[in-house]
DNA sequence: AAAAAAT
């Protein structure tokens, strides 16, 4: 279901579908220097020069159409005077020297351009590291906020160094199976691979991928779970040349024989501790060890994610050649912020207590609710509408289609309060999410800090408030750190309830996770030098937070809370801040 | 125990 079923029958929906990437309005001669499927018998064509006679690094002629539908989207959301202090480190062997501006980093023309179209005025902090390490050809740890130009801190120098090079031994692969046939099954080489945690964030970085591959021989193809696997094989078969997807299918995909990774220079995890937990590690060690995938070393290596705990960076050394380390804090200058609340409300008050919460939020604010369960998000949607708000809801046992439905009605204001798994929680770029709440708490900090970071996106004043009670023992501590650091108001039952469960001692996985210097931001081979002061502390940030790149950790703006609740919430939460005993209040 | 990800 999904977007796959659009492209058969029915014709593009809003402003034409994605499917059209290299734009159908383009002639298949001009766009592939002339028809593949012809040329493939003729050994004289441009093609089999190892694409030497086509130059990859010269744009292709315009589309207005396209690029109106690529680019006309308005602007990026990324106010950037707001990163203009982040402070940034990069440890590791000869970190190569970042670039202050795009022109610094020699891209080429047609990079040049769709950073243009696209309104990057100057590249963000991770793009002016990032670029520069990935064109030098080395191998990439990024621990950097989602929103900050994440997404295109690795395609832009990824695609560039395609445009620069042509496709190379991928292209003569996908000839040579070809020869002497009219038709083949074609199997698809792709020279980068991209991998994500969710359908929605591969779809996303897809999206954004197009708009960097506009004009350029490049073709880019997402394939996730949930969708028509003919529908993704067809658009394979148009070629593939930068892939987006998720491992499930992926791994699908291959078997079929429809992708092989043989020529895979550039690979590329998103959220990647996601990808190297528990749950998705064996399928990573099938797409990138058990197939043909050139080993670490040969291939390009690049992580990106928010949260980075020192375990999964031991697991990552198994894929990473002699890496940078980039650790990318994040200013809060002036209003950038999100306030963090922690609110002790036991399960049974929970909906009343939710409810107080949105009613004092402005109808134009969006609401973005977590739940652990899929059935809690089912009851929780299905209360709040019975109680006439207008909610949607999003989890993994919905369809396709169900999914991107409540994805859009969220984003365009429609129903502006979506109650959501952790499918939710990654990644996701949604504007003007003003509010997180957490209804029932995740497990581990990562996850918190993965979804209160859906807000506080720039120029707007983000708010995370959680519901706390005594099911949520294992991520007080964590928690009360975090807060902690990122110099939030701290509730002083909350330390008492801290030092109460820190006697239980022992996270599960065996201790404390994060050493001082915290929660990840840290690359793990400087060892425990104890707090590392190196995140250009131009904030007023203290030496000791020793740099918490994703969570705004410079700001105290408890101030702006109460303000923007009504005087019930401000009255309930007051109530509930007397500093009781919490644990035995029941 | 639960969520995500292939069917």
């Amino acid at each position: 279901m999904g977007r796959y079923d659009r492209q058969g029958s029915a014709p593009p929906q809003q402003g034409g579908s994605r499917w059209d990437a290299l734009g159908d309005d383009v002639p298949r001669e001009r766009k592939w220097g002339h028809n593949r499927w012809d040329s493939r018998a003729d050994s004289g064509d441009t093609w089999s020069n190892n694409g030497g006679e086509v130059d990859w690094s010269t744009p292709l002629p315009r589309n207005e159409r396209l690029e109106h539908e690529l680019f006309g989207g308005g602007n990026t959301g990324i106010n950037f005077d707001k990163y203009e202090d982040i402070p940034v480190e990069a440890s590791g062997e000869n970190p190569p020297t970042n670039i202050e501006n795009f022109e610094d980093a020699s891209l080429g023309e047609i990079i040049r351009n769709n950073i243009v179209l696209s309104k990057y005025p100057k590249p963000t902090p991770v793009q002016k590291y990032a670029i520069p390490i990935v064109l030098n050809k080395r191998d990439l740890m990024a621990c950097a906020q989602t929103g900050s130009g994440k997404t295109a801190a690795f395609l832009v120098p990824i695609l560039n160094l395609l445009y620069e090079t042509g496709p190379g031994e991928a292209h003569e692969a996908e000839q040579r199976q070809g020869q002497g046939r009219t038709y083949v099954r074609r199997k698809q080489y792709p020279s980068a691979l991209v991998l994500a945690p969710t359908r929605e964030l591969a779809s996303q970085i897809y999206d954004e991928a197009r708009k960097f591959a506009y004009r350029s021989r490049v073709r880019p193809c997402v394939v996730y779970g949930g969708a028509d696997i003919g529908a993704q094989m067809r658009d394979l078969d148009r070629g593939c040349h930068l892939l987006v997807a998720t491992p499930g299918r992926l791994v699908d995909l291959m078997e079929r024989g429809k992708v092989e990774l043989q020529h895979c220079r550039y690979l590329m995890l998103d959220e990647a501790d996601r990808m190297l937990d528990m749950g998705f590690e064996p399928q990573i060690r099938r797409i990138v060890e058990k197939d043909s995938m050139p080993p670490s070393g040969k291939r390009q290596t690049l992580m990106f994610s928010a949260t980075f705990p020192k375990e999964i960076q031991i697991l990552a050394r198994d894929f990473l050649d002699n890496y940078i380390f980039l650790a990318v804090g994040r200013v809060g200058s002036t209003s950038e912020n999100i306030t963090q609340k922690v609110v002790w409300v036991e399960e049974s008050e929970k909906r009343s207590f939710l409810l107080d919460l949105i009613n004092a939020a402005g109808p134009e604010s969006l609401t973005l609710v977590f739940v652990e369960t899929k059935k809690g998000a089912d009851a929780l949607e299905v209360f709040l509408t019975r109680e006439g708000f207008p909610a949607t809801s999003i989890h993994g046992d919905r369809s396709q289609r169900e999914r991107e439905d409540a994805l859009r009605l969220f984003r365009s204001g429609d129903r502006p309060i979506l109650v959501a798994t952790a499918v939710a929680a990654r990644g996701l770029d949604i504007s003007n999410v003003r509010h997180v709440i957490n209804f029932d708490l995740p497990s581990d900090i990562e996850e918190y800090v993965h979804r209160i970071g859906r807000t506080g996106r720039v120029g707007n004043l983000g708010l995370a408030t959680s519901f706390i009670n005594e099911k949520n023992k294992n991520i007080v501590r964590d928690l009360l750190d975090l807060l902690m650091e990122a110099n939030q108001e701290v509730p002083s039952w909350l330390e008492a309830v801290a030092t109460e469960s820190r006697s239980s001692a022992g996270s599960k996985r065996g201790g404390r996770k994060y050493g001082a210097g915290g929660f990840g931001a840290r690359d793990y081979r400087q060892g425990n030098k104890g707090p590392k002061p190196a995140m250009g502390m131009g904030n007023g940030v203290k030496p000791q937070m020793g740099g918490y790149p994703h969570m705004n950790p410079f700001v105290n703006s408890s101030s702006s809370y109460g303000g923007s609740y009504g005087g019930s919430y401000g009255s309930s939460y007051n109530n509930y801040n007397q500093g009781t005993d919490w644990w035995s209040s029941n």
